[in-house]
DNA sequence: AAGACACGCAACCGCTGCAGG
DNA sequence: TCCTGCAGCGGTTGCGTGTCT
């Protein structure tokens, strides 16, 4: 229908960001928030598309992200998360704080899914693949795990708990995990014998810390939000906590960008200006 | 030491869903 | 109700780096 490129192709520049864009895109939004991407390029003075500056800063500027591998805990509750919700990195990623779904796809498509193809399981099905076969045959029956009910139907929560083929206790007798590594299973059935953080999972709600970024990186202000939102056993990643990234330079020279000014207490001014500005 | 190959990650592309007019 | 424009999502690609021969 006509519609519009999400930017001007001409005069935009691709490829890999330069430690000048990155400062100012972070200049950007730092004192403005998140705004309507589409205009960022413009206002921040950058020669990018819209587009590129979110992906840019989601994936890799954001201060509340977690850098590094996934841990053990972090990577078994991808795989849980995987079989429940199939391949919604967004939603994944909604669940682990501090972690991308570039991030979580990756690692999946690079390391999970070529563990799970070792246990002899099917990372698309999560189930082991002599017994796909077999269900293949009786296939009515059975369903695909990632073909669980969109969470919009989450009305019933203890018995998707109780019917779902990765925790069921029924076939965690023949599961690919028993089967396949303990230790795999022993954490996955933790993972899944919680039923305060299975029902979060179901929630279609993401946590504080993205719903903080949404609020222009204040920090949550709650006890819960600082306590991890459904109980979850991961420090919940504050501003003031997370700022170090700033000074740990990991990719690029933060200091050479004149962002000295970034100590806790001009995080907190900043923040308090940007409230003030808004009301 | 150098070339080939494999791997991992950042970024892009195109599609979808949603909100506003 | 339809159309348009936007943000967001997931799949894919390309490049940099590490490892092997």
């Amino acid at each position: 229908m006509g519609r519009q490129p999400c930017c001007d192709k001409l005069g935009v520049k691709k490829g890999p960001w330069t430690a000048e864009e990155d400062k100012k895109l972070i200049n950007f939004i730092l004192t403005n928030g998140q705004c309507c991407w589409r205009a960022v390029p413009k206002l921040a003075g950058l020669r990018r598309c819209g587009k590129s500056c979110r992906l840019r800063w989601t994936n890799y500027l954001r201060p509340d992200l977690k850098r590094g591998l996934l841990t053990e805990a972090e990577e078994k509750l991808v795989i849980d998360l995987h079989a429940r919700l199939g391949n919604r990195w967004s939603k994944i990623a909604a669940r682990l704080p501090g972690r991308t779904d570039n991030e979580i796809k990756n690692h999946w498509n690079t390391h999970i899914k070529k563990k799970l193809l070792k246990m002899g399981i099917d990372p698309v099905t999560h189930e082991p693949f002599h017994k796909e076969a077999k269900t293949e045959e009786s296939s009515s029956t059975s369903r695909p795990d990632n073909l669980l009910p969109e969470s919009g139907s989450t009305t019933n929560n203890s018995s998707l708990h109780e019917n779902d083929g990765i925790v069921n206790s029924e076939e965690n007798s023949s599961s690919p995990h028993e089967n396949c590594c303990t230790d795999e299973s022993t954490l996955l059935d933790s993972i899944c014998n919680d039923e305060t953080l299975l029902n979060s999972l179901w929630m279609d709600e993401p946590p504080l810390v993205d719903a903080s970024w949404n609020n222009n990186i204040n920090p949550p202000a709650t006890d819960d939000a600082k306590n991890g939102e459904m109980g979850y056993p991961y420090p919940y990643p504050l501003w003031e906590d997370n700022c170090t990234w700033l000074f740990d330079c990991q990719d690029f020279g933060v200091h050479d960008f004149g962002f000295d000014c970034f100590d806790n207490l001009e995080f907190k001014s900043l923040n308090s200006l940007e409230m003030e500005e808004k009301h």
